[in-house]
DNA sequence: CTTAAACGAACAATCGTTAGGTTGTTATAC
DNA sequence: GTATAACAACCTAACGATTGTTCGTTTAAG
């Protein structure tokens, strides 16, 4: 049963590399200054990880897993494109303004990645960006959306929530859900009367 | 009158080192890398400039000197502020989409300064949101706004030109005018009909 | 004769990584 | 119950490679 590497102890670990990855960058964290943070030595880390380019892949792979996954719920529910579409800007905004640091790593350190690594990414964001593009498709299908380039509106979109953590935070004037209710608004609706 | 460092040669020089840093990041680019771009030896990198973090700092300061006067221009037109935001919105989706390289540097590399260089450009940074607010606050003035958090509004039209960069391409099917149309489309109107 | 613009060679420091050893705990054999 | 093997979870020490940078020198032009 035991899989050995405790559970709790990996959580720790991997939010700790999240960590110094997303404030610092990957190249300009050295595995000395990780094994430091985490009271270790740097060959110990090697017990855990066999190089520091997996240690940014298992956790960009972990985040994008995740996503993916309750996007798909998402786009699978049974409800009107229009709803779905303000589902996905309301669960996309609190994702993004959550958990930032993992976050933070899909969104900037794609191209730290090796070609092999970053090859299951990128097929992985494909599909993501797909289940996205398919929702604008339904709208326009349905006649709602205006004449605007689907993938405009795509990226327009990820652009505005990816850039939250950047500068947004939760302890601010800000809540999570005016956040999210905000996007929801001036993405669907404009920030003018 | 001659200067020395001929104008043009510092301009290649400029744009060659700005488009390694754009492309594989600040500090994943060597010197040597650099040098070898440029056919010089290391060496002759530093009769040029006194660091490698000087690079990019000058790199950067151009650039932001460069958008930070184009927008004042804009912000300083007479004319009504719906007007003054499609412009700001228009010029900054255009400068975003064209010269990409100088920009992403101003998006990606702010944390690869010192302390010194760094504030120095966080103080041009702050006078730079600080315009954009301007033109938000006098559109809530006249009561063109919806109830939308300024400081939202502001980032979310950040996020969304920024990333730009990230998949825009100018030779694709979306040209620089049309991309811009759409943008002040979403970001005023939203996207549905 | 000066100076701009480069060069080759080397510097100390740091990088990711590996080899091999030392613990403490746990499971099995006697 | 105790010895023994096995393993997880670290360690120390060092490896070769690469990093940004400096040195003193050379070349070309005015």
């Amino acid at each position: 049963m035991n899989q050995g590497k405790s559970k709790q102890k990996i959580e720790q670990i991997h939010r700790t590399i999240a960590h110094l990855f997303a404030r610092k960058g990957f190249h300009a964290t050295s595995m000395r200054a990780i094994a430091q943070a985490l009271e270790m030595q740097p060959a110990s880390l090697y017990y855990y990880f066999k190089s520091k380019e997996e240690m940014l892949f298992v956790l960009m792979n972990e985040s994008m897993d995740e996503a993916l996954e309750k996007l798909k719920a998402v786009c699978e529910a049974d409800c009107s494109s229009e709803q779905k579409l303000k589902d996905m800007l309301g669960f996309y905004a609190r994702f993004f303004a959550g958990d930032q640091e993992r976050e933070i790593l899909l969104v900037n350190e794609i191209d730290s990645l090796g070609d092999e690594y970053r090859k299951i990414l990128i097929e992985k964001q494909r599909r993501y960006v797909h289940l996205i593009r398919s929702i604008f498709e339904e709208l326009a299908k349905t006649d709602l959306l205006k004449e605007i380039d689907p993938t405009v509106a795509t990226f327009a979109f990820f652009g505005m929530v990816h850039y939250t953590i950047r500068w947004y935070n939760e302890e601010g004037s800000v809540d999570v859900t005016t956040l999210s209710d905000n996007f929801v608004e001036i993405f669907t609706r404009g920030i003018l009367k």
